[in-house]
DNA sequence: TTAATTGTATACAAATCAGTATATAAATTA
DNA sequence: TAATTTATATACTGATTTGTATACAATTAA
């Protein structure tokens, strides 16, 4: 990929996340990289396929770190998913986190025939397939509806910290999804 | 209040859930609510201060609901956070729901300094307190945490519900707060 | 009847938005 | 060296944005 169509990807992204998506011109997102709109659209036909791209990598890094952490070691299925809201809340406390796009996109993009929105529907449902892959290799009984509620917890979570930074509800949101899991294991 | 601001707020209110605030123009909300520019920037000084009365409005129209709600016949504490989440499920699935207003806004609005982002946090913050109190009445020993844990559940259901309308979150986020209320009340 | 209020109609200002046209400079490749 | 690619600079279009100015109509109150 060209070294100029990562920072505009890079700067996008953090602009979007900073002032939001609707609230940030193509202008600004150029001046910040340091280049011309000319530049911008022989790599992006439209605004709109620039915040795609944008919500892609996002998710695409965070579930390649995520995936990194859980298959290092030999890891049993059962911790895994145990370890699942340790590693989500060393994400959400670095320095790095900026907000789950997905969420934020889905919440500027309200119309569920908007191509936006419909990737961010589908990131959440990716992300929940996810979590129920653990939860069923852990053979868990009902690991979909599992899978849904630590999603709910997950995007609870995320929801807060980005309304609040610092706000702690990922710690709290990691003891309730081990009092779930714990509860789910149980019946199994 | 005058029928036409009245007016005015409700078109606007059901305009930003359903096309996002920043892609709400006022030439819509007057061309939607019969009336002219002249007479919104009567009733308010700008789009800002209507934002503001909308999402104040919304959110005292659901907590006077939920309040009625609790509040008929005679309840124990014990009782009302158990059957909290069954009226958030009823509120959700009735065909008024259109997402919750503070969550959607702190999305548009992301900077921490903004004053409808500040709102939004507020609001946000004087729910979970809500959720303390009943929490607090039904002697339940970690009170905040479990109102930030069920908050937490909360926004999560509120958005998955707002990303895909029907996809049944709310029923599971009932069952995992009910399994987190038992387990605080045990503790106690 | 007169005065004040309330709302409408319309046009406008000034800024910003996404996206394009044109011309030029620099770097790479053949 | 010549040709091609890559990027810049700049100006523009046409639509849309929030907010205002001005003039007029209808209703209500004194």
């Amino acid at each position: 990929m060209s070294v100029l169509k990562d920072r505009i990807l890079l700067v996008a992204t953090d602009l979007f996340h900073t002032r939001g998506i609707n609230s940030t011109g193509v202008d600004t997102i150029v001046a910040v990289a340091g280049t011309t709109k000319m530049t911008l659209y022989k790599y992006f036909n439209t605004k709109e396929q620039l915040i795609i791209e944008v919500l892609q990598k996002s998710q695409q890094d965070f579930q390649s770190w995520l995936n990194e952490k859980l298959n290092t070691g030999t890891k049993k299925p059962a911790e895994k998913i145990q370890l699942l809201f340790d590693y989500i809340e060393e994400w959400v406390n670095s320095s790095a986190f900026i907000g789950v796009g997905f969420i934020k996109a889905s919440a500027e993009f309200p119309n569920e025939e908007n191509a936006i929105h419909k990737l961010s529907s589908l990131q959440s449902r990716e992300f929940r397939q996810f979590i129920g892959k653990l939860a069923t290799d852990a053979n868990i009984k009902d690991a979909d509806g599992l899978a849904l509620q630590l999603s709910l917890l997950f995007e609870g979570a995320a929801q807060a910290e980005q309304m609040k930074r610092g706000s702690g509800a990922i710690k709290y949101a990691k003891k309730a999804a081990k009092i779930l899991i714990d509860g789910a294991i149980k019946q199994s």
